[in-house]
DNA sequence: TGCAAATACTTTGCGCGCAAACTAGATGCG
DNA sequence: CGCATCTAGTTTGCGCGCAAAGTATTTGCA
């Protein structure tokens, strides 16, 4: 008679997890899950945040960009957003419809859209920059660990994009 | 007659952005922004590694979990990935199509859900494990600032989450 | 025991994020 | 000039990520 192998044991039923259990559970050890997680959470608190002015993360993101350069075309957003263009489309002409900001076909080249900041779209820049300090205020990682923090993302999108 | 305001000096035009305009047109001074992009490109670049199995970046932090504790509940699964529950729902029921696990209502409660690798499901731990590393290995941070930057995101997770 | 509150999960709606396919205008070159 | 190629932006499809509302089961406690 052959060999019958230990018939795989079923791990602990869910009601004897324990505390310990759970947190091994966790894919902490991981630097990818970790990196995604802090990426959700910061949007995730970004949020309440950002609806007094009623806008997303990402809307923030294109945001900003215009109010260092108004009038730029939508692939300049896109590069400095790093989001591509179907995801930018989308995203401008909410932005739009929301009054913040107006697009143009560029007279010079008509694949060209300028976009460019209504007056709303200015008056709104520097209490919703002040938003940033605003969540940073809750951080515990003094300015030196946030600036390491930056550079290594940074470095990692970098790498990654090889 | 009244003072009149210089009229708004309209920015650069479009085809006069230089590369150093570009540059400063970038977010990267923004840890926020750095974070988010990083976790952006990190799900891109696991998208081609991951496809041989036919997962997503969130459904392969599923099956991670999975693999540490098969059986776990849905609620576990959620605490353990930090997804919510309406975002977990439809991934494990993805999985569930892809035959990798299996969903039973649990007899001594009949509200939760025990999640159970299938033996596809385990077949495939050890090979999509390494994906980890493979994808690590394009990155020039070493093991102490990968382990640094891990920490960092981790800390962050907890003050933004309070 | 009865019933309100809590828990586990599902569903809906909306906005990404991105690949892929598409439209339309600009460019280059024989 | 003519026409292939490139570039700028749009659209479609799919899978999140999450708030909010809904269903079903269990629990706690008067």
């Amino acid at each position: 008679m052959t060999h019958i192998p230990a018939k795989p044991k079923i791990d602990a039923i869910i009601s004897t997890h324990t505390e310990e259990a759970i947190d091994k559970l966790c894919l902490s050890d991981n630097v990818c899950f970790a990196l995604y997680s802090a990426s959700n959470a910061l949007v995730r608190a970004y949020r309440p945040l950002l609806e007094a002015y009623g806008l997303t993360f990402p809307q923030y993101l294109v945001m900003q960009t215009l109010w260092r350069q108004n009038g730029c075309s939508q692939t300049q957003l896109s590069v400095a957003t790093k989001l591509d263009m179907g995801t930018l489309t989308p995203i401008v002409k909410r932005l739009e419809v929301k009054g913040l900001i107006t697009r143009l076909v560029c007279v010079d080249d008509e694949r060209k859209k300028r976009v460019t900041l209504t007056n709303q779209g200015e008056d709104i820049k520097h209490e919703a920059l002040a938003l940033k300090q605003t969540l940073l205020d809750k951080v515990q990682l003094d300015a030196e660990a946030l600036d390491l923090l930056r550079r290594q993302c940074l470095a990692l999108i970098e790498d990654l994009q090889s």
